[in-house]
RNA sequence: GGAGGGAUGUCCGAACGGUAAGGAGCCGGUCUCGAAAACCGGUACGGCCUUUACGGCCUUCGGGGUUCGAAUCCCCGUCCCUCCGCCA
């Protein structure tokens, strides 16, 4: 959410740089809306004004037992609490309609991003080791996964549905191997508080991180109980200080947590996609910062550094993308992705995101730090980054690493938790 | 799932329906070489609005209602605690 203050000071200017991002968008109903209300607003109060000393003076009657006098101020003050009512309760719908457009708006984009509504017009920042060549035709993870009984779909679908993965054997222990080689890699080298949050979220959690009102249909609910299925644990981790003020000797407080991640993924279809590269269900180790205005961008930085090191540690030829304006999502501010080279469909797939969401987030959940003893606190700004998805990466791992006879090499960085250096065991 | 109790500031804690006591802590001062103690003063976080003032409005978990006036009475909800039931 942004600064409805901000906006009012500065027009033009903020509704030019919304506009990369979103053409359509305009502020003027919402200047409108608001100028209205501050017109009301005062009007109301100095009615509450009036209606505060008459109070204190029937008060003041009573006590010294003039009755009478005190019963006809009573009377004469009858009007006054209802036209005081159907201000208020205008003002009130004001309010929601300035709310609703003013959750609507996305983030405002960082200077340093490129404008576009393309996503073609992302900018490679940087690329890690020769993009692999295998001397032989890469096959699909999947033609080889179900043979040697890694994976297995068809009876996922039995259970839930399509597009569940079901891991099993070797393929289940490469994927407990990775998240917790994510995990002790953050814990040990990186130094994030590991946390292991609730699954489900209430509305309240989903609004703050901004998955609603948008994302509505791409996330799973559950009526009964007005939850939401995590779809990121960046969801969770950014309401673990809702509403709090903090120290800013805390600041950056960094946090990470394993997940399973929930997503309905509407509308998703077709053979680029086939097998684990876009599923309902999927595991994920996210990194969370929260940290002060000052320092975000540069603890943006030091963020996508922290999830690139685990693609080092694996081995894998990856890219860093910086995203354009019209494909970040609407709380990031900036967004780098990391993309992984995928060798059956020759090109580079997501495996994490890392973005500043400013002080996006921390306005719609009042997340808050004190600056300095004795003054006004003010938000802080979050930061996530997946470090990384374990779903995606055994895709890269799987088809990178793989053999001619369709065994795959196990990465140095996992032989420890595997205790085999190829799946399966000659 | 059932029954009951609770939520007030940084913390503890009070308030016959009359406009948020008291204490601790914290901040400032006096005293002191300095500190502690003692004493004096300040201290409702925070938010909104404007004519930015010694200003006004809101804020006793959240939302409604009754009333001239609600921390207080009524209704709905959230969270915490106790007991019963169920249970990995």
């Amino acid at each position: 959410m942004l600064d409805l203050k901000a906006i009012r000071e500065n027009p033009e200017e903020i509704e030019r740089r919304l506009k990369t991002r979103d053409p359509e968008i305009t502020l003027t109903p919402l200047l409108e809306k608001d100028e209205r209300r501050r017109k009301l607003l005062q009007e109301v109060e100095a009615l509450k004004h009036e209606r505060n000393e008459a109070s204190e003076e029937v008060a003041r009657l009573k006590r010294e037992g003039r009755e009478e006098e005190a019963q006809r101020r009573i009377q004469e003050l009858r009007g006054l609490s209802e036209r005081i009512k159907q201000l208020d309760d205008e003002v009130a719908r004001l309010e929601e309609e300035i709310r609703d457009i003013l959750v609507r708006l996305p983030n405002l984009p960082h200077e340093s991003v490129p404008v576009s509504f393309s996503k073609e017009d992302k900018v490679i920042v940087r690329e890690y080791k020769e993009r692999p060549e295998l001397p032989f035709e890469p096959k699909h993870h999947l033609d080889f996964a179900h043979e040697l009984g890694l994976l297995d779909f068809p009876r996922a679908a039995r259970i839930a549905g399509s597009r569940f993965p079901l891991y099993l054997g070797w393929g289940a222990r490469l994927e407990m191997a990775l998240i917790q080689f994510f995990w002790d890699f953050h814990c040990e080298r990186t130094g994030y508080t590991p946390v292991l949050p609730p699954y489900l979220g209430n509305p309240e959690s989903m609004f703050t991180a901004s998955q609603l009102p948008k994302f509505q249909d791409d996330v799973y609910y559950i009526e009964r109980d007005e939850l939401y299925l995590n779809p990121t644990a960046e969801t969770l981790l950014c309401n673990l200080h809702r509403g709090e003020i903090l120290d800013v000797e805390q600041l950056p407080l960094k946090y990470m947590a394993y997940t399973a991640c929930f997503r309905r993924e509407a509308g998703a279809a077709g053979e680029e996609e086939r097998g684990l590269i876009r599923v309902h269900q999927f595991n994920k180790v996210e990194l969370f910062k929260f940290t002060t205005a000052e320092t975000s961008f540069d603890e943006l930085e030091s963020l996508v550094k922290d999830a690139e090191a685990v693609l080092k540690a694996l081995d894998l030829h990856y890219r860093v993308a910086l995203l354009p304006t019209g494909d970040m999502a609407a709380q990031s501010a900036k967004t780098y992705d990391l993309e992984v080279w995928i060798p059956s469909q020759k090109r580079y797939y997501e495996v994490s995101s890392c973005s500043n969401c400013t002080d996006y987030q921390a306005r719609r959940g009042n997340i808050r730090y004190r600056p300095a003893k004795g003054e006004k606190p003010r938000y802080v700004h979050t930061l996530n980054g997946s470090g990384l998805a374990t779903s995606r990466l055994m895709v890269a791992i799987l088809e990178t690493f793989q053999e001619p006879d369709g065994r795959v090499r196990v990465p140095e960085a996992l032989r420890d938790y595997l205790k085999t250096d190829v799946i399966p065991p000659r």
